[in-house]
DNA sequence: AAAGTTCTCAACCGCGACGAG
DNA sequence: GCTCGTCGCGGTTGAGAACTT
């Protein structure tokens, strides 16, 4: 992998030298400028190289490791609101990179949300724990069943997901008793809208055991996430719902 | 122990947005 | 308005590790 194209920038994984050469350029001469970082730090490298290497492994506060429980179920959250903007969800997540959101959600969340139906054995080697896996993914899904495959945030997918966190059996009744239909409101996916909605959606607050656990105390609206594989507007309106006026960030006003 | 398979994640690529000239 | 350079994002790739047969 590592070689060069026509004597251009070299590629491939980065050296203890070449990484100690980045981190000190950019301590003494600040981000930016990338190209010309490349050019005379004496890097052989790109701009885009080195600007990735800084931001996704030497900046500092990068926080590496296991995602926590809590981190998961904001991923997965925020992926149900947002889909794929990565950069926005590892926004909410402090010391964590777009590049890392985006390969857990795609190695780790993205085969769990997909177990379902699945049910395979597998091995979380990391973690030590096992869980229903469709070994094929997405893939063999499509063919075992023609249908979408469903969220997180079902109360049956969410069982699935928060094994070992939480009593699933008695939050799920309670679930059930008092679960609210929301319904789609038409006009709002535009960008500004979902901003507001994650900046509303902040980690700090987020204390409680889980999401789902929080949302029974917050209010007496008590909230499902919708079988749709992505319905931003439902989810903004949810997260408003679930931080309601009593919730500290709920005091600001995010109506359009 | 060896060969084959699957998984993980760092790094690359292409594209669009943006600002300067 | 156009071109050029830079930056940031999301999708994809592939080497190495981990696991299975």
């Amino acid at each position: 992998m590592e070689q060069k194209k026509n004597g251009g920038p070299k590629r491939g994984l980065w050296k203890a030298e070449e990484d100690m050469i980045l981190k000190k350029y950019v301590e003494t001469h600040g981000e930016g400028n990338w190209a010309t970082l490349s050019k005379r730090s004496g890097l052989k490298r790109g701009g885009k190289s080195c600007r990735l290497r800084w931001k996704n492994y030497l900046r500092p506060n990068i926080k590496r490791g296991e995602m926590s429980n809590q981190e998961q179920d904001l991923i997965i959250r925020m992926h149900n609101l947002l889909g794929n903007r990565w950069s926005l969800i590892a926004g909410r997540l402090p010391g964590r990179t777009d590049n890392e959101v985006k390969n857990y959600w795609n190695t780790h969340l993205n085969k769990k949300t997909c177990t379902v139906l699945g049910k395979r054995k597998s091995i979380d080697h990391k973690n030590n724990n096992t869980f229903d896996q469709n070994r094929d993914g997405d893939k063999s899904m499509s063919s075992a069943d023609n249908s979408e495959p469903p969220l997180i945030s079902s109360p049956e997918t969410k069982a699935d997901n928060d094994q070992g966190s939480m009593d699933l059996d008695d939050d799920e009744k309670r679930m059930k008793q008092v679960t609210k239909e929301v319904d789609i409101v038409d006009g709002c996916t535009d960008n500004t809208w979902m901003e507001r909605a994650v900046h509303c959606f902040n980690y700090d607050d987020y204390e409680l055991e889980t999401p789902f656990m929080m949302m029974m105390n917050l209010s007496s609206s008590n909230l499902v996430f919708h079988e749709e594989p992505f319905t931003p507007c439902l989810d903004s309106f949810l997260l408003f719902d679930a931080f309601g006026t009593d919730s500290e960030v709920g005091n600001q006003s995010f109506l359009p």
